[in-house]
DNA sequence: AGATGATCATCT
DNA sequence: AGATGATCATCT
């Protein structure tokens, strides 16, 4: 299999979004030799990171955009037909503990979300070589939807600096939300409580609603 | 353990 | 059917 560079500009990864426009995810696949999994219960993250490849995202698992020389995250998101997103996105993971020094300003959320590169994939079909990659958008959020997503973010990390991190759930935040993300309910990270006593917890992390990204995706087609 | 890539499964 | 909570694979 052959090494697939980083894009060298903006410029270049548009036009490499523009040849994949279109395609089947198993057409795609066939370009670099791989095989499509019958489903992906076993490879939940398959797709991701065969766009990854593709497109020559090469960050690996560090906490940077994927395309960090460009400050571009990319995301592929499936989509139904009438473009509809079918899952939330995950953005990253939460510190739990030394909350003091966090900031907006300095969050990964805000450095995520501040450039996307969303590839909608258009998943009517269970056969995953049968999904067809929709236009990739690159996303900055406005001025409103960042000021909402501040707001959501600034109200979640309360809870956690509050040691209230048991009383977070899935519904709370208009934009932004917080969910397990772990391997399972087992999973434990460091945590602080409300007496300040590090203790054990399942990790959380962020996601954007799917309400939210279907605007993005909606925004952009129609 | 914690970061990346996410989707699955169950509840409402 | 949509949303929340649970889960799967891989890398460092």
């Amino acid at each position: 299999m052959h090494n697939v560079l980083p894009p060298e500009s903006k410029f270049a990864l548009e036009n490499s979004c523009n040849r994949i426009v279109g395609k089947t995810i198993g057409e795609i696949a066939k370009t670099y030799g791989v095989v499509v999994p019958k489903n992906l219960k076993h490879f939940k993250g398959w797709i991701g990171q065969l766009f990854e490849y593709a497109l020559g995202a090469n960050s690996g698992s560090k906490p940077v955009p994927d395309f960090e020389h460009l400050g571009i995250e990319l995301k592929t998101i499936p989509i139904s037909d009438k473009l509809k997103p079918l899952e939330s996105t995950y953005v990253c993971n939460i510190n739990l503990h030394n909350l003091v020094q966090q900031t907006w300003e300095n969050s990964l959320v805000k450095k995520k979300i501040s450039h996307v590169l969303w590839v909608p994939i258009i998943s009517i079909s269970d056969n995953i070589a049968n999904r067809i990659v929709a236009a990739p958008i690159f996303w900055r959020p406005s001025v409103e939807e960042l000021s909402v997503i501040k707001g959501d973010w600034h109200e979640l990390i309360e809870y956690l600096a509050l040691g209230q991190v048991e009383d977070i759930h899935g519904k709370l935040g208009i934009f932004l939300q917080v969910r397990p993300k772990a391997a399972n309910s087992k999973s434990r990270s460091k945590a602080v409580n409300q007496i300040g006593q590090l203790y054990k917890t399942l990790p959380r992390g962020f996601y954007l609603r799917a309400s939210f990204t279907e605007q993005i995706i909606k925004n952009n087609y129609l």
